[in-house]
DNA sequence: AGGGGATGGACAAGTAACTTGTCTATATGG
DNA sequence: CCATATAGACAAGTTACTTGTCCATCCCCT
């Protein structure tokens, strides 16, 4: 998702967020395919990592990461074949079953972690740490406010 | 996509990426339909101002969007059956078929042009004029370098 | 106490945007 | 003039979702 777009700042400006996002995942996986992670899809890192910082649930998991429950309950049986997560039921709410991130899933979160930062502090090198910090304080303003896209599923 | 990340800066960066991306499109794309435009996915958006930047096959439009040139058939198929572009045999190479951007497709571009400048200055207007521009000059030096992708599809 | 709505999860089917793989037709360069 | 590259069509598979439906459990209200 290169190339000129013409007639468009805003369009513009869309395809170099998402050309950013995609240029850090692509190399982060393939790193993490050569280390003995293969098959690791992007959101399984990013719901992982979710889940560590408490979406426990799938329902939880599920509005964390603004998608449906069903989405949720899928990724997270994922995790669990690949071995990343288990799950047991929650002995004080009979309706849920807890999910936990296993010791391998840890390690996952440490490798893909360290990778990401490595693109990072390469990303920092080239326009200066003060610059990437700026980059990203503007970016937590402009995106912060979009909260309300969990809000509207009401499932 | 929100919530706390934790222990890795990077995974932070490349959801702020994502979110800000999302943020965007979303928001277009929900004025769009409100304007005859419905069933536009933003990938249809692109797709047609690559095809009028220039990207006037189905090879062509696959290399420029870093995608299989099937993927980028069926793009153009979906294009062509909303009435945003239409395809003629290329006088000059009996195998390509060259694909045009509609006076319907002119539109929407237009249409979506304009919601994507509207987000993006409003955006300015949060974080100030000269520091939007200066995240997109950073992003795009963060990601010019990437172009390799589109060329290990072989295909 | 018990009934009703909210919540959590499972199962099924459908969709969008890709991918691989295979095939044919056409072009082109040594 | 033939080997190779390229354009496109067709088929099937994959990923990451979605809707829709169903049931079990929880919790509040009267």
């Amino acid at each position: 998702m290169i190339g000129r777009m013409a007639q468009s700042s805003g369009a513009e400006l869309a395809l170099l967020l998402l050309g950013g996002f995609h240029s850090m995942v692509d190399e982060v996986n393939a790193e993490l395919a050569k280390r003995g992670h293969a098959g690791v899809r992007p959101v399984h890192e990013f719901a992982l990592r979710a889940v560590d910082a408490g979406a426990d649930t799938a329902s939880e998991l599920g509005r964390r990461l603004s998608v449906t429950k069903q989405a949720a309950a899928q990724t997270i049986a994922a995790l669990e074949e690949f071995g990343y997560v288990d799950r047991e039921p929650d002995p004080s709410d009979a309706r849920r079953k807890r999910v936990r991130v296993t010791p391998r899933g840890h390690e996952l979160m440490a490798i893909g972690g360290a990778l990401f930062d490595d693109v990072r502090s390469r990303w920092a090198t080239r326009i200066g740490p003060a610059q990437l910090e700026t980059l990203e304080a503007h970016l937590a303003q402009l995106t912060e406010h979009r909260s309300f896209t969990a809000d509207d599923l009401q499932d």
